[in-house]
DNA sequence: GATGAATGAGCCTTCATTCAT
DNA sequence: GATGAATGAAGGCTCATTCAT
């Protein structure tokens, strides 16, 4: 609308392309409903509520979505594997893993604490069997990715070899997982200790050392 | 009408005394509420739907708890410490600690696989400072028990000596509180191997050797 | 418990016969009920309030009334014509009219004051024809007797001769039935000025000088 | 859409703009609760009934008010002054007062009649201290500004010098309240007469009889 | 008779969703 | 496509009245 290189346009509306403009519109809306959401939660927050914090009518939300539930899924699905732990690089065993660890939980947490869908997500979990079994999956993925690391590392001699890995990566999973109710008002999680505890889990004590001197 | 001489009177209705009735229809509600709560969620379980699974009128709850919200904190509050594993007992390291800490996972879980409100819990937690505050102090307290517990076996030179205890007892309860989501329709969690894993963040392998020998 | 033959029992409370007492129980419930009605009116007062109040179970009010209605009704009807200001007395005009009307109007001022139900009256008034038609009825025959009065006055030439004294009695009636709404928190109506006033309506001055000298 | 002009366009819908719909929306609610509110009374009317008498969905209602108090309100404070009769107008003295003033209470009371809120009125001024202190003021004001009418009579030796003019005022104010009460429903009040005997509290016989002759 | 717990109809209000403009 | 007023089902809660004890 707004000239920007002072040459008057005669009635010109250089407005963005209907499509631009729509999904600009959607992802409004997106963006509200996570910020409202993450608020205040699914059942508190109203499709009213988000049309006007994108400030558009209550009727073109559902234009957008076919209903609250729907906008909800959208945010979610997309990056479920957003509300997971990174998977774990295999370059942990090449440098340090403590280290290397800490610094994936804290980008890992601080996302999480971004979106802040963690609570909604789990509002809706039991009442929602397809958003369950969609979350299950990307768990059981991303589990099946842990277990895989742990598994090499394993075949080349660093892990215990009295502990269950599959246990052993789901707890990895869990302690990833529930880090954002560790965080408290003032201090974040300390990272570094909990992934000392997690490579604990993994590494023998001289294995870890032997990993630390190579890097 | 009551027997109160320890005669069973013939003919008599066995009727409980009229706070006994109110006691049953309470728990009624309680229990009633307890069951929809976990399986439906709390708001979409309305004050109707738990006086009808509990027959009685609409009304009738209302005589019981001001509200649907007073009846979860009713049942969340006074059992609260039973979301929580429960406190361990220092006989652990009496006996074979892997052994004994299983069996309590295992009694745990199961107690709050029946309980089922543990979806119910989070639900609301975001919602509602004052229960928040009561689940803060109880997990608060229960990892300063568990705490304790892993300094005095420090002081027997029975841990590792390099990992942050505080993060260690936080591991715990974190890796107790999820058990739920472990559980899948078929199997329960393997109960055992998560004790190990446990045990391997608190004992070195030869000092849970030794305390295993003691037993 | 009761001693039935007459045999003063020691520490037994002579209980009143079985009339009595349920006469003194329908007594309690028609004062809570006038006290209640008359603070908070008649929707706003339930017959759960009314029973506590007397001291009685919720039951026992319907086996007294049928319903709150019929309550409400038996407090009014029974004195329906406490509502009204008192006949006048002829004896007015043997002594100084406005110091004997002055006199009644405080006197009924102050008994519908205490009475209190001048506002549930008129709160029930539109909605129930039975009682609207008591009412009403109570009102003519009042409005007759002042109007004889008048008559008889007006025979003794006592009266204004221009005067519809069918509408000098609706006038009188009207402002001492009014009476309470000119009370203020403060300060109680003049009642002296308002017997002039009324006497101002009926007898022209030179009558009510010469009135005032036979006394 | 709208003929902005004045002419007529051809196949134009002549349909309300928005606003005007609003309006008339709001005007239909508030028409249906003042029918039925003067039918049946506050508490016997439902926000239900009154949408419904409006041919309007419940919810709608709530657009419009926030609840049935605020209709009431709307519909009483905007209009509080119509309850009260007109000011007396000082031309009475002009003229025949007598004449003047049954014209004045014949529209009063036709006014008031139309209206029908009356008794509602008096069923919400004990719960409604809000509400109870604006009718207190506007009746102060009509009050006072009979009472100013009256001291200038006074001033020009018009009116009895015996009687206290503020319970005059009152007596007036009074008596055309309660017009209402003196209807029935065959016949309208005798508004002559009651004009008469309102001016015989104010103007002694001759005084009158000489303000008639002025006109 | 007395009790007070139980009943359930019905009120107020909210909000997901639709639809006329 | 966009708008936001309109809809009406449904939930929370109250209270007049009934009824088992």
């Amino acid at each position: 609308m707004i000239d920007r290189d002072g040459q008057p346009l005669i009635g010109e509306f250089p407005s963005l392309p209907k499509q631009e403009r729509a999904y600009q519109k959607r992802e409004a809306l997106l963006e509200s409903g996570r910020k409202l959401f993450s608020e205040k939660g699914y059942e508190q927050t109203t499709a009213k509520d988000i049309a006007a914090h994108a400030n558009v009518a209550t009727g073109t939300f559902y234009r957008y979505f076919c209903d609250k539930r729907q906008l909800l899924m959208a945010l979610i699905k997309d990056q479920l594997d957003r509300f997971m732990p990174p998977n774990p690089n295999p370059s942990w065993m090449n440098h340090d893993p403590e280290i290397g660890l800490a610094s994936m939980l804290k980008k890992h947490d601080q996302r999480l604490d971004k979106l802040g869908l963690h609570h909604v997500l789990h509002e809706l979990l039991p009442h929602d069997p397809e958003l369950a079994q969609v979350y299950a999956e990307v768990r059981k993925k991303l589990h099946g990715s842990i277990y895989e690391g742990l598994l090499q590392a394993q075949k080349l001699g660093y892990t215990w070899d009295d502990l269950d890995l599959t246990e052993v990566a789901w707890s990895i999973l869990t302690l990833t997982e529930k880090l954002p109710d560790r965080r408290t008002d003032q201090s974040e999680p300390n990272y570094h200790a909990i992934a000392k505890i997690i490579c604990r889990l993994v590494f023998p004590p001289d294995i870890l050392k032997q990993l630390k001197g190579n890097s």
